[in-house]
Parts: structure tokens; C-alpha cells; sequence
DNA sequence: TCACGTGGTTGCATTTTAAAACCAGGGTGC
DNA sequence: GCACCCTGGTTTTAAAATGCAACCACGTGA
């Protein structure tokens, strides 16, 4: 694919996020660094891709201060790659995406992985935009506003 | 690339949601659908995407029921692409894109589109999972319970 | 009816991705 | 110290996706 037109001069923050983490590959790594996998080898091992571009991927969300990079907590002279604090807030998209994925990509009844609340041991509850006054917010009920 | 294994069988929702919708254009055509475009044309305007592609996409989309044709509300034969229900329940996804996206790849006071509730006018309020007493669910107060 | 807009499809060049082989350095057993 | 394996990659080469431009059928509008 030829020319990949970079987004940083996109105005909207959907193509730019889209831009930084919207392959095949990127949000999937997120999505294990949150269940703490940290070594190259275990994202190998749980995401089946191939390892030259796991490892462009890796550098990509380095370089994107998505995930950085540290000596292994075990000890060894190994590194792990651990989320940093702007990687820990695309858990709302994380979830977003599962949750999506859960009420529409599964049949009744299949069964599939949950996202546990550690603290009551119940399902998290659906996420969704409310208004200020809690209300919960449809897509009619916005509009996006464009510069200039 | 070689053979993409369908994640029809994968029993995580997040992997399932990224294999429908998580290429570089779907979720533009999302994010374009929720702000009112519905036909080829302006699609292809608004994105700038190749033809072909944007065909194959919205073809993939329509099949995936996320998208849906009808007839153009303009009274010409034309036809025109518009949400479902089950494309309408994106909309957490496309705001958590946008808010991680404002948040983190603009610089401070850089100018750029935003999400306004129509009810106050205001921007609308950041969404982030809660437990269900209506506290905030920070990644490490969660687990993935996996199946089996 | 005749040109033009819409909504595509087709063919070809370019770029990404994938798979597998290879390799360097750290760690381990002896 | 020395063989040998594990980790974390890089390099090659092939396959697939993407982009671009040309083409085309049908509606529409003058």
C-alpha cells in the first residue's frame, strides 16, 4: 500500500488514534500488556504474529509512549514491556471493543472470556457516553463540532 | 500477507471486534457514518481512500450487519448507507477513540474536532468504565476471567 | 439524446505482512 | 572456560492487501 498519508495533521482525534494504534496488531498488544504479559516472547506466544512484526509493533507503541520498555522484574538481564500512563488510559477503549464484542460477536450462550470487577467479582458494568447529568448519551444527541 | 485466521474462533471479544472492524478505514466509515455521511461518494471525499477499498469496506460492513443500504432519502435511485442497531452500539467505541485521541495526540491548545452534547452545547464528558456502585475502574481493579 | 454524475469493477504497481531461516548475546550446566 | 539452549530480535523471500488510474453501466438533467 502505497504512501500511507500520516495523520498528524488530521484535525479529527479519531483518525489520529486510528493512526497510532488502529492496526491489526497494536491494539491487541495493548490489550495483553493490560493482562500483564510484558515479554517479547509471551506476546509471540499469545498473538501468533510474526515475530519481525511484533517486534516493529513494539517499537512503534515505544516510540508512541504507549508502552516503554524496562529491566525484567525476574530478574534476568531481559527487558519487558510494560504500559505507560498514556497506555493505561486506552483501557476505555479496550473495554469498548470488548464490549462490543461480547453483546454482538457471540451467539447466545457461546462462551467467551469476561471482564471481572476484582472488587466485587461481577461482570463490569456497559460503559457508554452519559451527559454531564448522568444521563445516557445517544449518538442523535451529539454533534461534532469541526474547526475553522 | 499470507492466510489471516479468521477469529471466529477465538473466544476473546476484543480479537473478534478487531478482526470485523479493526483495518485502517472501518472504523473512519464509522466515525463518518455517526456524523451524517451515508452515500459512496462522500465517503470517498470525506476519506480519501481508494475505490476499491472503500467498496470491499463497505461490503464487509454491510455484511458484518453494521451497515445497512437502502434507498437515498433524496429521492433519486441511488442508494445510501446508513447504521444499524447493532452499528449504532459503536458509538462508546468511536467516542473512546476520539477522547484518547484529544487527550494524548494533540499538543496543548492545539485546535481540533470535538464531541458536543446537543442538549447543553457543552463537550461531552469523558467516559471511563465504572464498577456498578458508580466508582471509577482503573485496569488493575479488573481481570479477565478466561473460559475453560 | 447526449453529456455528466454516481457507484462501482478491473488491472497493475507498490507497500505491508507473513513465514522461516539466521544470528548475537545472556544464562546455565559442567 | 566451554558447550548448549533460551531470549529477542534481524534478514530474506513470498504472499497478500492497498493504492491508483482507467474503464464501465446506469441514472439524471439539459
Amino acid at each position: 500500500m502505497p504512501s500511507r498519508k500520516s495523520a498528524s495533521t488530521e484535525t479529527c482525534p479519531v483518525a489520529r488514534s486510528i493512526d497510532v494504534i488502529g492496526d491489526r496488531w497494536s491494539l491487541l498488544i495493548v490489550r495483553d500488556a493490560f493482562d500483564g504479559v510484558s515479554r517479547f516472547g509471551d506476546f509471540q506466544r499469545s498473538l501468533g504474529a510474526a515475530r519481525n512484526i511484533l517486534a516493529e509493533r513494539l517499537r512503534r507503541l515505544v516510540e508512541a509512549e504507549i508502552l516503554t520498555t524496562r529491566p525484567a522484574s525476574d530478574g534476568t538481564a531481559y527487558q519487558e514491556y510494560v504500559l505507560t500512563a498514556r497506555g493505561e488510559r486506552l483501557f476505555p477503549l479496550v473495554v469498548a471493543l470488548r464490549q462490543w464484542g461480547e453483546q454482538h460477536l457471540f451467539e447466545r450462550g457461546e462462551p467467551h472470556s469476561t471482564l471481572i470487577d476484582r472488587s466485587t467479582g461481577q461482570p463490569v458494568p456497559f460503559m457508554a457516553p452519559k451527559t454531564s447529568d448522568g444521563e445516557p448519551l445517544e449518538p442523535d444527541g451529539t454533534v461534532v463540532k469541526k474547526l475553522q
